[in-house]
DNA sequence: AATCAGGATGTGT
DNA sequence: ACACATCCTGATT
């Protein structure tokens, strides 16, 4: 029952997105200073220097100090006044893997995606306890959600939202859009939204394809504004592969679609598993802890590893969807029948 | 030590 | 039923 994660194992839990003053120790206790309203600590964006260029260094660095102490503060900058982005909660953000238009390429930033991920459903049980409140948001009273709602802020450094969501209970606040959101707390509303999106996958171990979705907009948007791109919109570029993107299906991914999406951006995860002959199926994992993680992060078992996650694989041996080659070798399978 | 093979069993959809 | 996730024993590299 040990929750132990080797993946993630090294990093203290609760440590991401934590300014030092906010930081939950064990020791604290609930409710936090009721009486004392949320104070008005100005949360200017203090990080980088400028949102343009200085977020993909803010990111970068952050996620290499990140294992250290994570001691460093991200405030969130105030939400630039848009309208055109995410109409749909279902809308599936893409960003164009190729577009090296240089910020902060992706593997970086799935690096980073997929700990952000990681950490705050780790944060999730720790705000259970903390505001004693159930980890799923449909439950939640309009108190609870207050509480989220003040503990999320101050979490993670969001502007206050004051009494936007007053009244409002947890059903009503799961079936809002982002849009919605947006509507009554414009600056920070979409990310309200999206960490509301985590809870509610984390509430059934669902996989994050959704909610990696919204918090990629959310961090790609600040990272560089504009750049990104819907299914809907059809760019020419990239997933018009259709047979290997699962990302926007309701479907839950398997595990060879998986592969296959990592095999299909070596730019991104070519350091983690490639393709040793592409046509003949045959590929290797060249680091098997990434991969599990990842994967793990993409099915939200934060317990994976490469023993589970290539008893998986053996699975599919009498499938007839991956085997081993000819030539037996570590790390190294092959597709049964290679696109 | 890491990887590989495959049985047994549990879990969520 | 299905696709893993988890756990395990034993073999191989």
């Amino acid at each position: 029952m040990g929750s132990a994660s080797p993946g993630l194992s090294n990093v203290s839990p609760g440590c991401l997105l934590l300014s030092p003053d906010v930081a939950l120790r064990p020791g604290v206790a609930k409710a936090e200073e009721g009486a004392a309203g949320p104070e008005k600590r100005e949360w200017s964006p203090s990080p980088p220097a400028t949102p343009e260029q200085g977020l993909s260094a803010f990111y970068l660095s952050y996620f290499n100090m990140y294992p250290e102490d994570g001691s460093w503060v991200a405030k969130v900058p105030a939400a630039s006044a848009r309208e055109e982005l995410l109409e749909e909660p279902e809308q599936c953000p893409v960003i164009d893997s190729q577009a090296s238009g240089g910020s902060l390429d992706e593997h970086s930033l799935e690096q980073v995606q997929s700990m952000v991920v990681g950490e705050v459903l780790k944060d999730i049980e720790t705000a259970c306890k903390l505001l004693n409140i159930t980890a799923d948001p449909g439950d939640w009273s309009p108190g609870n959600v207050q509480k989220w709602l003040l503990w999320t802020e101050h979490q993670y450094r969001l502007p206050p939202a004051g009494k936007a969501f007053q009244e409002l209970g947890g059903k009503e606040l799961c079936a809002m859009t982002e849009e919605q959101f947006r509507q009554r707390a414009p600056l920070g509303g979409d990310v309200l939204h999206a960490h509301l999106d985590i809870w509610k996958s984390a509430r059934k171990r669902k996989p994050l394809n959704t909610v990696t979705a919204a918090l990629t907009a959310w961090m790609k948007e600040r990272t560089s504004p504009g750049a990104l791109h819907y299914c809907a919109s059809t760019s020419e570029e990239g997933w018009t592969d259709g047979e290997v993107d699962s990302s926007c299906s309701g479907q839950p991914i398997h595990l060879w679609q998986f592969l296959k999406e990592l095999l299909l951006k070596p730019h991104s995860y070519g350091r983690f598993i490639r393709w040793l002959n592409k046509e003949k199926g045959i590929f290797k994992i060249e680091d098997s802890a990434q991969v599990a993680r990842l994967w793990g992060v993409r099915k939200n078992r934060p317990a994976m590893n490469y023993d589970k996650l290539s008893r998986s694989i053996r699975q599919y041996y009498k499938k007839g969807i991956i085997r081993k080659p000819d030539i037996s070798q570590r790390l190294v399978y092959q597709f049964v029948h290679p696109v």
